[in-house]
DNA sequence: CCCATAATGTTTATAATTAAAGTATATTAC
DNA sequence: GTAATATACTTTAATTATAAACATTATGGG
């Protein structure tokens, strides 16, 4: 009894993996595909509209959503998933550009903390109210119901994604 | 009465807009959350576990799933949603490590024909299969609902998305 | 204090990426 | 048939991106 419980348990997972793994393809997949379409669009017209690239962007974005509208390398390169060595990049170009500016860390000489400059907020701020409406624009075809769904079950991935990467990190 | 009713409804759709802007801006910033940390460790992975890169999988995976295993230059740029000299730079790459092969269209003299290699099609298969196993590992936390509701819904956006790009490239 | 280890950021070499201009070929209008 | 236009791809210059090696600074245990 206890065997056969076993047996058919080990069964259901692999029959439940196998199709799981089709399913969540296919919904990856589909993310990336909307992902791609959407940053298409709002890269081309950030830079014909406003002369401005998406890495900018986002990297703008980041700074602009902290109070103090300031953020260390370390932490602008976790939040916008790419490497340190680009972030150090970006930044030598967005301070030659005068949208930032490096400042030093009083409490850890190994620290850079990087602000977003006068120019620079204003800058940002005409560009993210555009940004907004071509996201809106982009998701009018979803209703009320199907964005609501939508953002619960991507809040749940996300929150499980970010839970196995400090996992796998620590490992 | 029917001037009142007009002047609810702008206000309604003002409202609505400036609503569904927000809820719309939420779900692209959780889609680009999720998509970047999926991308992340399959790169990371890709790279540790085969030595391969991100973009030459994907590459690799458009030809793959076609029956003949072959695909154009143009097409391939569509799909991969990047642009044609990006394509160029990677099939040089990927036709000097012997994965992919060009051959000429003899019906249209300017048109390449990139074609999976038999090495290509097996060291593809082999990093294909752990690739949808990291996949379902990751997207393991959603249950059956959650994955078919995102599914349909992913469904659709992409469907409305793609519609929005080819209006916009008529324009 | 001193050493090992960790954390922060930069540098290096190379790959991937874009927009725009250029080349070659095909198609369409007349 | 020819000229104008469109399509397919490549080239160019600059930016963005990675991984790995490096330099500097901090932290913790003896």
């Amino acid at each position: 009894m206890k065997a056969q419980s076993q047996t058919s348990d080990v069964v259901a997972n692999v029959s439940r993996s196998r199709i799981g793994n089709k399913s969540a393809l296919r919904a990856w997949l589909r993310l990336w595909s909307c992902v791609g379409s959407v940053e298409r669009v709002v890269r081309t017209r950030l830079y014909s509209d406003h002369g401005m690239t998406l890495p900018r962007f986002d990297y703008l974005s980041q700074l602009y959503r902290q109070p103090d509208r300031r953020m260390n390398m370390t932490e602008l390169s976790r939040r916008l998933m790419v490497s340190g060595g680009n972030v150090t990049g970006l930044t030598d170009r967005l301070v030659a550009d005068g949208l930032v500016k490096r400042e030093q860390d009083p409490s850890d000489r190994r620290v850079q903390i990087i602000a977003l400059s006068d120019y620079g907020y204003e800058r940002f701020t005409q560009v993210a109210h555009e940004h907004e409406k071509w996201i809106g624009e982009l998701f009018e075809d979803l209703n009320s119901d199907q964005m609501r769904v939508l953002n619960q079950t991507l809040g749940q991935l996300k929150t499980s994604l970010e839970e196995k990467l400090n996992e796998q990190q620590e490992e």
